[in-house]
DNA sequence: GTGCCCGGTATCAAAACCATACCGTGATCA
DNA sequence: TGATCACGGTATGGTTTTGATACCGGGCAC
């Protein structure tokens, strides 16, 4: 009820700052394929960082947009899936990295005007 | 053709990476509701500094997503106004917005639990 | 000639992000 | 039995973004 994100206190300004992270966008459109582990992440978001990788699962994990699935086997498994939470937000990051994919002429070409 | 942002070196990265900064979903869902002068949307997007605002409007504008309109008056207005490229930016960043403000229960209960 | 309005800059501090190297655990293999 | 490997991370140190606070320049009204 009547959240806002224009206000500076208000509580949904927490909530967009966290899914506006760097790298969200990234998991969830790579988790959006269906569970992934750890290094299969890593090799689908290319030049992502091991420490920003973790950082950003055990961020989204505390949110309730991810669950980590450890299991006690060797070579450690560790499995990564989105909530119910995290998969109602791949609706609006789709988006965002959709419109990045389909618009890299027009921002290159203004980008190159000024 | 053939954009992908999982590729580190795909063009579309940048184009995220600049959509993606922290207040370019603030300005356009402000602008949304029509052109705007420096100082309405320093008032409606709270919390705002004036730095980060010139900063985030000036890479808009060079991203071709905006327009900045100076008028030689005094004391000096100037406007800003979505273009297209940045009206077809909307829909996905709206989405995002509202789901912001739509999730807040669920996240900060996540948040507490952990 | 003093003070106000507007659209910004300047300066410095904190937070986020990145590159690179390294680690602990068992299983596997020579 | 001792060296090696896979995996899922940490450690360390530097650069880039973001933020807080203060200040500025030019007219115009008084």
């Amino acid at each position: 009820m009547a959240y806002n994100v224009m206000s500076a206190t208000c509580p949904s300004r927490v909530v967009l700052h966290r899914i506006g992270a760097r790298w969200t966008v990234f998991v969830v459109n790579a988790l959006a394929e269906g569970p992934m582990r750890f290094s299969d992440l890593r090799t689908r978001i290319q030049g992502i960082t091991p420490k920003v990788l973790t950082e950003t699962l055990r961020s989204m994990e505390a949110d309730g947009l991810l669950t980590r699935t450890a299991y006690a086997e060797n070579p450690p498994r560790v499995e990564y899936d989105l909530t119910e939470l995290g998969l109602s937000l791949l609706g609006p990051l789709r988006a965002v990295r959709e419109w990045a994919e389909a618009h890299v002429p027009e921002i290159l070409a203004a980008r190159d005007r000024s």
